[in-house]
This record gives C-alpha cells, structure tokens and sequence, in this order.
DNA sequence: TATGAATGAGAGTTCATTCAT
DNA sequence: TATGAATGAACTCTCATTCAT
C-alpha cells in the first residue's frame, strides 16, 4: 500500500487522489483511510519509510568514504534520488498545513541530525564552509529536485552539485594557497 | 487587479482559486474573466510586467557592475526578488497544462537570453566555468525560491549565493588535495 | 438592432447571449437593455415585426390563391420560412417563464386568428376537416421547423407538407373530387 | 435514479441541471457523477433504456398488427409516448456537442432500422408513399412532440397521427377502396 | 476488517443585468 | 442617451471523507 502510494506521489505528487492511490494498491479507498486516517498520515508512512533508509546511511558513508566531504556529497545524492521522485516534497514541506506538522518535524528531526553531523565532519576537515545550517542545505537541495523528473533539459543533481561545491571553503577567493578554513 | 493577483499568488501559488484572487482586489468574479478570460492569462498578466523589468536590468547591470561575474549575481539577486514572491512559479514551469505554454515561452523567451548574454560575459571574462545553460541556472534558482517567504529559517537568498559561487571557475580544482569528492 | 438580435437568434436561438446580440448590432448592452428592458421584450420585439408581415399575408392570400387549401399551404410556407429561421421559437413558445406571456399572448392574438380564417376557408369549401384547432396546427408546423437548419438530412418544408396532406378530407376514404391542391 | 433524471427531463429538459437531478433522485450531486461520469452519459443512460424497448417493439407490432400500416401507427404512437416525457430530446439531437454524439449515433442506430423495417412494409403493402426516410420522419415525430406534456393545448399524438395520415398513398389522389386504417 | 457508494464543499467559468461615466 | 465594466448567481465537475454493508 505505500509502494502504490509512493507510487502514485510519483506519477501525481503528494496531492494524488486517494482514489488513485487505493486503486493503484488495489484496495478501497476506506481500507486507506483506516490504516491512514489523514492524508498526512499517509504521506508520513510512505516518507517514514524511505526517510529512514537515508538516516542511516549517513554514518555508514562518514565511515566509508574518503573523507567526509566525500560523504556528504555521496549522502546529498541519495538524497536528491529520494527527493526526485517526489516532486511533491517541497509543496509539503512548505505547507502551513497543520496535518504536514507531524510529517515535517519528523523528516526534520530524523535527517537534519545525520545532515548536520556531515556538514560538522567536513567543515572540521577545512573542507567546507561551516555556515549553513543543515536545514538550509536539505531544504534547498529539496527545492533544486523539485520537478526534475519532468523536465528533460533540467539536471537537478548537476545543480545539486554546484550547490555543493558552493560550500567548499573558499575556492571563490582565487586561492593560491591551499583551501585552508573559513573564508 | 494585478496587485491582487500578485499577492494571492504570494499567499496560496499560482493556483489561487480566482474567488479569492477577486475577493482581494475587491471585484467580482467576473471582472478578473474580463480582463483574463483563461486563468493563464492572468498569470501571465502578474508575471510578465515583473519579467519584463527584469530582462531590462540585464544589460544595465552589465554596464554599471564590478565585472561581469558581480553583474550576474546582481541580476541573479533581482530574479530572486522575483521568485521568492512567486511560490507557484516551478508549478507553473513544470506544467504540461497547454494554457502556461505561453507563460512559460514568454518567461524563457524573455530572460533566457539575458542570462545567457550574463553568464557569457562571466565565463569569457574567465570568472565562471561555461558548462551550464542560462535555461538551467534559472530553473535552479527558481527552484531554490519556492517557499522562500514562508519559512523564516530557509534564506533562498543564500542558497542562490552559494550556488552562483559554486560556479566559480574551478578554485577548487586548483586545490592539490582533491579531497575525492564525486565532483 | 432587431436584425442582429435576428442574425443572432438565428445563429444561437433566442437564448443568444445579449452580448452577442449587442455586438452584432455594434452597440453596447446597456444600449440593448435601454430599449428592451427584459429580454423577453427583444424577443418580443424581433419576433412581432415578422408575425405582423405573416399575419398581413393571410387575408391577401385568400385573395389571390387559388382556393383556400392552396391560401393556407402558402400562408403555412411563409409560416415555415419564418420558424425556420427561429430554432428557439418552440422553446419559447413552450416556455413557462412569465417574461415570455406577452410574446405568447401576442403571438396568438395575431396569427391565431388569420390561421383560423384560412382553416375555416379551407373546411367550409370541404378540402380538409374542420377539427384541427388553428392554435394546434401553428404550433404542431412550429415545432416541426425546428432544427431545420441546421440538419440537412432532415426537410421540416417536407414533413409540413404531409401534415397539412394529412388534413385532406378524407382523402384516404375515396374522394374523388381532386381538391387541385398544391400537393 | 434513472427515474429521476427523466423526471427531470421532463420538467427542465435534458439540460436539467445536475443538482437538480441529484435532488430529485434524493442523492449528492457526486452520485449522480459517479454513475454517470459525463452528463451525456447520464442523458445516453436515461434514453437507452426506452430506446431499447421501443427498438424491441417494432418486429412484435408488425407481427400482431392489422397490416403494416396499423403497425407503423401503433409503433409511433409508442415513440410519441416516449418522447413526449422528454422534451429535451430535438434539441440533444441537433445538438453538435460531441458528448451527444454517442447518444445520438446508438438513437438512431437503433431505431431507424426499425422505423425503416415498418415503413418499407406499409409502402410494399401499397399503403403509403415510400419516399419518406425513416430518418425524417422520426426526427418530424420527434419535433412534434416537443414540449406536449406542458401545454394543454397541444396534443401532440393528434398532429402525429395527421402527419402519419399524410403518409398515406395518395388517397388524395385516387383511393376509391377504404383502406382500413386505425385512423 | 475491508469495501466502495454516497456526500457535498469548492473550484472554474459563463452570462444576465446593473449602473457610473 | 449610449456605453461597457463590474457583479454575482448558477452551472458543471472533482475529490476528500464518511459510513452502511
């Protein structure tokens, strides 16, 4: 049932009718409202799911890969693939909505930690610029995926990139000297 | 009328059911079919006066800026006063819907080539890499804008400046230690 | 005024749009309203100048046909190019709707009667039968024209012409008198 | 629910609105579009079923009438029955509107087969002209039935039978035998 | 517990009618 | 007196949500 339903947020974002989603898991419209009693609570569980895998591959990169800005570009990508198969992610992420408060605390206390906790490694190793907040890059990395699914001249991780490499400590500067710390 | 649309647009996204649009401008229904018999030509109404100044400021930034690389983020921070008062905007880019065809060909029509007239100017005077479509770096920063006004702790300004940094010609690749990154 | 509100009905029926009605005449609505205040009035307006020319024609034909049965298909043919062209006649005539009394009323004051002359004509030289109320003939041909022009498959002119065939004397049981009818 | 629409058919015409149906029927409008996705469905779904038996009317009518002739007669006099509770009929089928299409293509699939079968009998039988089409006269039934059940004046099954009497070889003409007609 | 029919609020759009200019 | 901009009721259709089976 969150298969179809993630499927469906795919094919018609968050916003598809419960309708489809039940028909897509081949079940009743009502049989979606027990297990989901809000439409929120639906999105929560199929986010839930997948926003968890993603948790905790954060540690698991910071102990795998070369070093952690390696890391937290490798863990910026599963994250833009999660992201950008659900162009309905930043409308909900933005919506005053009171229903989306739970899903939004959620998503936010499970990834703003393990993104935080990246950002913290790499900025330790003078590897990157150690002012933005982990919610400001999750959010704008967030926004950069949406609707890039439909837009074949669009490369949301091409601009992801880019982003990243903003952070970099400063290479703006014309750097001679090795990229050293803070700007 | 506009001013209404605008801020209804500002308030809900483009998809402001047209009561409320109506209600703000203090008219009937009726007047705002009037004067934009589809929907889409009351968007395109709201947007076109806004894209125009700003295709204006393109050559003038050019003319009046510390270089080129200053007059794109100059211009690149005017569309970000654009957007960030459009939420709808990507919505609006991303759809299929044949009434936003025309939004969409004017706004691309109208901006792209300035941008790309900037970001050359920036690339040929050795300021920036030139591997990425003025069409591209648009969607991006307009995307990075979405939500930007209802969430005091997500600043699109800064995200853009970070992406506009991280087209800095390669200051990171001058760094012997190629930190392994996927970049 | 009277011929674009004509035009107009011919092209939509009477239901025509007023604006639609004020742009065919090259006037404002407002120039419509002043002179027909209700629209039943414009109904009425278009509609009595030619149930005037139709109710004059009657006496005339008696005059100069070759007898009655041949006056009354005549007088009917005029009654039919006239419907013809007023698909919505019907609708109107059969329209409850109080505004639309008056046209009624005045649509039956004036060709009832002449209608009633030709049949009694007709039945007193014995051509047809005399139980066919004129109010029932003119409405049974108006309902017939309509639609006429716009499905060339279907001849309201033909199916007239066997209704009023269908008024002979009785015909069908043995006449042999050849009441020289225009049939 | 049928029943309800075709209540309000009559008293409104096909384009009765769906409220009102829905109202009639003592159901949400959203039942009524559950059922009956489009509005022309709902009008197909409604003439169908009298369309069907009406069609199933006619083999059973030439096989257990007095002749062909009586058989028309009595088949028309069942078409009038039926159209006359739906005034709203004329004007769906000049209508050009693509959604009446199917209406109108399985209307006259249906019956005009069977129209013709019952003409094509009474003319080999000699009993009337065969140079009417089924097509027209059932378009001419049909017109002559608008807005009888509303206007106690009119009776539209008299001047049905009239145009029916038309038809019959030309009596007007030479008949010196009684043909043995209902009429 | 699962179903899906039913509900009805709400959105877009049209057009008769009013009224300030 | 003529105009046409403005109004808002009314109509179709969609879909979240409820609830009897």
């Amino acid at each position: 049932m969150l298969e179809a339903a993630a499927a469906a947020f795919v094919a018609s974002g968050v916003e598809a009718p419960v309708r489809d989603i039940a028909a897509r898991a081949g079940v009743g419209v009502g049989t979606i409202y027990r297990h989901f009693p809000a439409r929120s609570d639906l999105i929560i569980a199929v986010y839930r799911h997948q926003v968890e895998s993603l948790a905790e591959a954060g540690p698991d990169l910071l102990k795998t890969s070369a070093g952690p800005y390696a890391a937290l570009g490798r863990w910026i990508d599963l994250f833009v693939d999660f992201l950008v198969t659900k162009h309905g992610l930043a409308a909900v992420l933005k919506s005053e909505n009171a229903g989306f408060e739970t899903l939004h605390t959620y998503f936010l206390d499970r990834l703003v930690p393990i993104c935080t906790e990246l950002l913290e490694a790499a900025a330790t190793a003078g590897e990157i610029r150690s002012d933005l907040q982990a919610y400001q890059l999750m959010r704008g990395v967030g926004n950069l995926c949406i609707g890039a699914e439909s837009d074949p001249r669009y490369d949301a991780r091409r601009l992801v990139e880019l982003l990243i490499k903003g952070l970099r400590t400063d290479s703006t500067d014309r750097t001679e000297h090795r990229s050293g710390n803070r700007n």
